[in-house]
DNA sequence: CTAGGTGCAAAAGGTTTGCGGTTAA
DNA sequence: TTAACCGCAAACCTTTTGCACCTAG
């Protein structure tokens, strides 16, 4: 439970370049992601947190999470936020997901999987590796909204 | 509509290699599936399917759409179905997620993102490419179960 | 001083579950 | 015949929102 306010000085500035305030939550959260680094759920952070500082609420959790994001200091593991999509091409591919329309494209490798420039401990035994990808896609039709949901 | 059986012998044989039951709700699940190449949501499917099918249930998609991944004739996109996680580590590195535990290891790359063997189309313009690889990992700890969470 | 942040509690998605009735094999 | 599946509705879990109060700058 570092307090220590030099050591705190970057987030405070970090922060105001976002254009967000410097509060002791966002200070408190920060300060327990950093004593963490066993990529912690917002309920998991809620929980720390609430050790040392019992009348945080949950909502000012996600609050400072997604302060922190917004400034760079932390980023999402799994970036899903909506529903799970499913998909019936069964060939190798990977996802391109739109930011903008929400649209999912396919994407094809150009070789086999076993050509990704990973460094993967002996100890770990993948059975599965996806790749996705974020952007927007300009196309001549302009990325149309999608109806909803 | 296509309710062909010659074209889903496939698929009973399919859910009875999976120990699963060929039923009418599956056969037509299946095919608006086919018929549709969006990346369709759960509720999508719903919808989709209850337009020729009134009386399915949103419970029966969703039983349905396990089913058909179990059978390995779909694949979820996103697959992570519990909650976001957090990760402080700013260096570029992708994630394992272990299958048995639930916990996330990183993994660093060998080169930089360039050398990805994708085929991205000119009209797709990505600002970021999630490598996620899953597994197991063993651990000489021997992956301890989670806690929770 | 005041825009932005906080805590609380309720609501909003998305998904799962319990149960009585139905059906494929 | 019967284990598996169905529809319905309620529960669940994660995340968002509305609101009155509070506080950093």
């Amino acid at each position: 439970m570092k307090t220590a306010t030099s050591e705190n000085k970057g987030l405070a500035r970090k922060l105001a370049d976002s254009g967000l305030r410097m509060t002791t939550q966002r200070e408190h959260v920060y300060n327990t992601l950093l004593e963490q680094t066993d990529h912690p759920s917002a309920d998991d952070v809620y929980l720390r947190a609430k050790a040392d500082m019992p009348e945080i609420s949950m909502a000012t959790v996600y609050n400072t999470l997604d302060a922190l994001v917004k400034c760079g200091l932390i980023k999402q593991v799994n970036v899903e936020r909506s529903a799970t999509r499913y998909c019936s091409n069964l060939k190798e591919h990977c996802h391109f997901f739109c930011e903008e329309c929400g649209n999912i494209h396919d994407v094809n490798f150009k070789k086999d999987k076993g050509a990704l420039p990973l460094r993967i401990p002996k100890h770990l035994i993948p059975t599965q590796v996806d790749i996705s990808i974020r952007g927007h896609c300009s196309n001549p039709v302009n990325c149309p909204n999608r109806a909803e949901n």
